[in-house]
DNA sequence: GCGGATTTGTACGTATGTATG
DNA sequence: GCATACATACGTACAAATCCG
């Protein structure tokens, strides 16, 4: 969930919390991350917040979005 | 195999792996290629996607279907 | 010619991602 | 934030035509 009193965007928590999972092994190489679907419902944010969530992630090396098939790690 | 980290659709991978193989002589004018069952199992992806893979090179005239006999190598 | 196996054709349903209003 | 429409992909099931022992 998204601490709705810190002043840091919606979307960069979520990218940090994302981020923090990943470091952490809570996901794996060969699949995808949860769906934008269930992550929104999993922070308690819109699902265009994700969007920009996971974009910021592309945008920072951390993930790959396969079109029409999901969110991956990214590869080094 | 598909790569699934590609970003490329599925059945433009699967379709250029078999324009590849038809360009490298690996089946002949008088046989129907594998059969979809057979493609899906080789690629690792669904009928469905075969199916669009295919339907993709008859479009571009390298391939014809022959209904319930298979598909074959297009003849010029 | 018979019957089973094979192959393509078709139709669902589900899930996901994309795009737009 | 929500609704709609569409595309890609997977899985399943069955129908129809063909092939072959």
């Amino acid at each position: 969930m998204v601490d709705k009193r810190d002043p840091t965007l919606f979307s960069e928590q979520v990218a940090r919390s994302i981020e923090r999972d990943i470091r952490d092994g809570k996901y794996d190489l060969e699949n995808p991350l949860p769906s934008e679907v269930a992550l929104q419902a999993t922070y308690g944010v819109a699902r265009g917040t994700v969007r920009a969530a996971l974009a910021l992630l592309r945008e920072r090396g951390v993930v790959e979005t396969m079109p029409f098939r999901g969110t991956f790690i990214a590869r080094k």
